[in-house]
DNA sequence: GTGATTGCAAACCTTTTGCACGCCA
DNA sequence: TGGCGTGCAAAAGGTTTGCAATCAC
């Protein structure tokens, strides 16, 4: 059954938040629960429209306002689109991306040679380099056809 | 004189907007000038209050509505912040991003190794591969002080 | 019990759209 | 002159803020 599998990532969830000092709500278990679920780049709307199954009386804002404190407490990343809604990454493996122009679609790929480039020691030195990807700009399949 | 050296860079821009049918107004003229002069990366709004000394007329709307224009004709590129306005990069050499978490600022860096690359011939034959980058998450300088 | 969290509403910011006037070609 | 471009206004979409009621601890 769906509960046992998901039972072991919602507990490793609940210590995030305590070691937050975020309380553990419904909402942000079924939000959570609707992230590590999501195989694309969700905007906070997808994410409340796809949980209103789940728990049909949440509020968008609480959906928006958890995804933030998510990528605060480091649960979650964001990345940006082209344009419109912010986007958010639950994939915490190293990877990298590949962005459409046309459609704005964010496409996940990964690669260990770009994963174990070096950055320079003087970059480095300049900034506290949190994370690094290679972005590539691409006419993704979908749109080529048009 | 300034005037001088802007001539050449004016000039070529005048024949790419007569090769994509685009007139050549002041307005273009003015937004033009105020991208190859910038070194970060605008939002239509920082461009719009740069462009006012010069064109104290102009309206947001011209200013948005041409760097979109712009962008379509590939004299500049749309890259994305964490949040909020869209913003753009006139910068055509071949670069790479540093992205600061905080403050959302954009640097530009440049190094050969990245540059070169190779992107996988699987990736090539699936995707219509207009540009790369290598984007580095940082904590910057200055938000590291605070 | 108490302070954090939620849901609702309004405000704010950015982008998009429609339209009439004016200007470049 | 004709059609593109501009400026203005309104609308739409997304995010942020304030507040009262509620809930987790």
């Amino acid at each position: 059954m769906q509960k046992d599998e998901m039972q072991d990532p919602i507990l490793h969830f609940a210590d995030k938040c305590r070691q937050a000092n975020l309380k553990v709500t419904p909402q942000r278990i079924a939000i959570f629960k609707q992230l590590i679920k999501s195989e694309n780049h969700p905007s906070a709307d997808n994410v409340f429209k796809s949980i209103r199954t789940e728990l049909p009386h949440i509020s968008f804002d609480t959906v928006n306002r958890t995804l933030q404190t998510f990528s605060e407490i480091g649960i979650i990343d964001i990345v940006e689109s082209y344009s419109g809604a912010r986007r958010f990454d639950p994939n915490y493996k190293n990877h990298h991306h590949i962005h459409c122009f046309k459609c704005g679609d964010i496409i996940d790929f990964y690669n260990d040679g770009f994963d174990s480039i070096e950055i320079p020691e003087s970059l480095k030195k300049k900034y506290n380099i949190i994370s690094k990807r290679v972005v590539l700009n691409v006419v993704c399949s979908k749109c080529r056809l048009e």
